[in-house]
Formats: structure tokens, sequence, C-alpha cells
DNA sequence: GCCAACGTTGGC
DNA sequence: GCCAACGTTGGC
């Protein structure tokens, strides 16, 4: 059974051309224990959403596949590193990555600020919630099939 | 650039 | 084990 998934990443460090570009990459540096478990709990074959943050527009930007189940974070040991970790150790790395590849695009981009307004993802979507962090959380096969079609419609017409 | 919200750290 | 202080995230 597929899990659905979302990774935020800033499109000025990792965005969503690059990753179509180089097909796949290695989700490391993630040092959040929820965002963590998160990845432990993937499957080969997840698909996930691929969100960009800390931008001009955050939002949906395309889809993703799980393709490495977890495996340390190697960045961890690098000491000097942006992501080391003096904690980590061969026998205890702590931090988990997994390994994604470009999936599919979508129709459209979809806002964030699309998202919000809709009712039926405002009370339960992780993103949403107030104060919500995460930068790698579980996405719920009902909202992940609604942001599917919303993505097929156009994009509606800005609030005035 | 601001700042609310959150997670982590460390003193006690 | 509490909780204040601190650092970070990320929308606006």
């Amino acid at each position: 059974m597929t899990n659905y998934w979302l990774f935020k990443s800033e499109p000025d460090v990792f965005g969503w051309d690059r990753l179509k570009r180089e097909g796949k990459t290695e989700w490391s540096g993630v040092r959040n224990y929820q965002a963590r478990n998160n990845m432990i709990a993937m499957k080969v074959g997840d698909l996930g959403f691929f969100y960009h943050s800390s931008t001009k527009e955050p939002g949906i930007a395309g889809i993703v596949k799980v393709v490495r189940a977890a495996y340390p974070d190697f960045t961890a040991r690098q000491r000097g590193g942006e992501y080391y970790d003096p904690k980590a150790t061969d026998a205890n790395p702590i931090w988990q990555m997994v390994d994604v590849a470009y999936e599919a695009d979508i129709p459209r981009y979809v806002p964030l600020a699309e998202l919000r307004a809709d009712a039926e993802l405002a009370p339960t979507m992780v993103l949403l919630k107030r104060g919500s962090r995460l930068s790698v959380q579980p996405v719920h096969v009902r909202e992940w099939k609604h942001i599917l079609a919303l993505a097929k419609r156009p994009a509606p017409k800005p609030q005035t």
C-alpha cells in the first residue's frame, strides 16, 4: 500500500527544476526527530509532493517517488560539514535519509494560499496546521487526491 | 526583515 | 523532570 508524504525544500537551495534535471536526490540533512521518523516509515514506491518553502509564493511544485528506504544520513558524520552532529556515531547514526526521484509534473503549481483557502484541506492537512514547520510530513490519501484534482482545474481567480 | 510558533538545550 | 532561554523555521 502506497503512503503519501510532503517534502519541503527551498527553491533557492534545491528546487523542483533541479530535481527534475537531476532525476534523483538524497534527502539528507533532516535534523528533526519527527521528520526523521516519517522518513523511517517510508517504503520504496511511496509518493510525495515536492513543496517549495521560504519563497515568494510557497506551494506544491510536483510529485516525487521514494526510491530508497531510510538509511543513515552520512552528512551527520562529516566533521565540519553543515549537517555535522557530534552525537552521531557509526553504531548510532541518529539521523536517517531516503532517496527520492522525480516522478511526475502536476498540471499547475498549487500555491499555499489556495490550499489554505480550501475547506476540505484546511482542517486536517499537517502543512496548514498553525505553526507547522515539519519538513517531512504525511499526507492523507484523501488530501492527496483532492490536491491532484485541484491541480487539474484552472487556477482560481484571485480574491479581491 | 519581522516575528509567531515550535523544538532543543541545559541549569537546577 | 521542569522550564526558561535560545535557535530555527517559514509565512507574510
